[in-house]
DNA sequence: ATTGCACTACGAAGTTAATCGTAGATAAAT
DNA sequence: ATTTATCTACGATTAACTTCGTAGTGCAAT
């Protein structure tokens, strides 16, 4: 289990259409990127070249066109992102990124909900799995 | 309002600091943050400079040692960071961010049971301000 | 007055990120 | 076999961040 560097801002939103879409092509990963903004097309391909060195990915080069896919896992990887977030910005205190973000983002009844039912659960196991 | 660019990390850093203490000499600054890592005091100077220039700071001049203090709002500033972070990440879904968070940081009982009430809270609201 | 200290100003260098243009290679089409 | 289209490789550029060294300025202490 080697540490990878954490991606830049480039390099995520690509993993995020690997993540989602699988194996592609620096053609496909570019027109879907270009529906979301202006970019040309090398500069993903050396992009993708580039998280090739970083081991972010890895390619198929069986075939002419070289297959793209994610060497990380969008899990961990986000974990990863998430705690230098709060470690960056909240002083390491994740519950006061929470209550930020749920006494500002307006969320959704239903969204409500789920949280809480995420937090019995949680709460669950802590009085079921206690040791001390 | 106009709308200043958000901070970099080095400059958060600094900004934290003038958040939690109020107006701050270059010396302050630098003997806090040296504490927790190794940093030149030229360094956070010239950074405070380039804060200046950004309107990310202000400095009282009137004595010759200055003082710096943040102009933007730790409250505000949090807020983008939070949000911006929420579309690179999670594209945009904050709802996922903190069930991610939830999910991992084995928060105590009692920040459940804060979390817990904040929610009721805003559910509350939903039902008294329902507006459609 | 001179020396020394503490502070500010400024420039410069090193890094990393992000972007794209050009060239070269391979396959497909005529 | 030429030409055309499609990919990849690679270099170069630009901009932003971060860091620090050196120099200058003014106050204070002898």
């Amino acid at each position: 289990m080697i540490n990878l560097p954490n991606p830049t801002e480039a390099e995520l939103e690509i993993l995020q259409t690997l993540w989602q879409k699988g194996p592609c092509s620096v053609k496909q990963v570019h027109g879907l990127l270009q529906e979301k903004r202006e970019v040309g097309y090398t500069t993903i391909l050396k992009q993708l070249q580039i998280m090739l060195e970083k081991k972010l990915v890895q390619r198929d080069e069986s075939a002419r066109i070289h297959l793209y896919q994610a060497t990380i896992s969008e899990q961990t990887t986000k974990e990863k992102l998430v705690q230098k977030f709060v470690i960056n910005t909240f002083q390491g205190s994740s519950h006061q990124l929470v209550m930020q973000v749920l006494g500002n983002a307006a969320a959704s009844a239903s969204e409500l909900e789920e949280i809480k039912k995420l937090i019995s659960q949680l709460e669950d196991q802590d009085s079921t799995h206690q040791i001390i």
